[in-house]
DNA sequence: GTGCTTGCAAACGTTTTGCAGACTC
DNA sequence: GAGTCTGCAAAACGTTTGCAAGCAC
């Protein structure tokens, strides 16, 4: 059973008439090995022979494919993550401990249903994390 | 009729022990003067015998003490906004033409009691805004 | 062989910081 | 007068870009 939703990268690497070099490849590997974004530094440290900014340029390639997505936990660098995973979740952070909760992207529909009806603004949720505090974090101070 | 939430601006930097300086009186002024949130660079434009590390310095400590907040739009530099202004509104960003939609706050309140009940987080919108696609980009390719 | 992809170094835009002098209270 | 605030310059941070060599197809 997978849980693939569109074409492989791969693939749609090929479609757009682009290339698998090494760095590219390397980069989709090290996100399916994750579970959870990670920042471009850290997928260039677990590649040792990739140069940091062919991590990003790898990554805004396949951003453009649809491959992975970024988001903005807190302040600080963009975290990366496949897409086929993303579309289903959304992230919290607690602006407190910069802990990531992940919930189901379905707790937003009510609310994508009234903002489009009431704005006509379609919600493209998930760019950018839902700030707030975590459990252990609601009672302290700072 | 004064929409005025907590102590003004004055009295909150005296009650922490701090001091009305010109750069930060001016800040203040500025912020207030305008209809929606702005960069720190805009603000600085606008005060052109205030330094624009001042101008961040200034708006750190306002920040700190409740009298402004700041959210992040889409990319870029974030905007700057006063609180009692902020606490009612969500902004709603296009990735597309980087309109500002700016809703009720009150839209969310279903949503957060969920969250709440379900995973013990609170969120405390407001910082990051919802991306997504205004009425004009709804139907644009790119 | 064409031309996309990579490493490197240098630049970019935003924000922060160290310091000495100016100002508030 | 004590201690905060400010201007300036320099740095920090995450990210992008120009270029020449290297590689995929």
């Amino acid at each position: 059973v997978e849980s693939q939703v569109g074409p492989d990268p791969g693939s749609r690497i090929k479609a757009a008439g682009l290339r698998m070099g090494a760095a590219r490849r390397q980069v989709i590997d090290v996100l399916g090995s994750m579970s959870g974004p990670v920042t471009a530094e850290e997928v260039a440290v677990r590649l040792p022979d990739v140069h940091v900014s062919s991590v990003y340029r790898s990554l805004n390639v396949l951003e453009e494919l649809g491959v992975v997505r970024h988001v903005h936990l807190t302040h600080g660098p963009a975290l990366f993550e496949l897409s086929d995973v993303a579309a289903q979740i959304r992230h919290l952070a607690c602006e407190r401990c910069g802990r990531d909760v992940v919930v189901p992207a379905s707790l937003f529909d009510d609310l994508r249903t009234v903002i489009e009806q009431e704005y006509g603004f379609v919600i493209d949720g998930g760019h950018f994390a839902i700030p707030g505090r975590c459990t252990d974090c609601i009672d302290c101070a700072g």
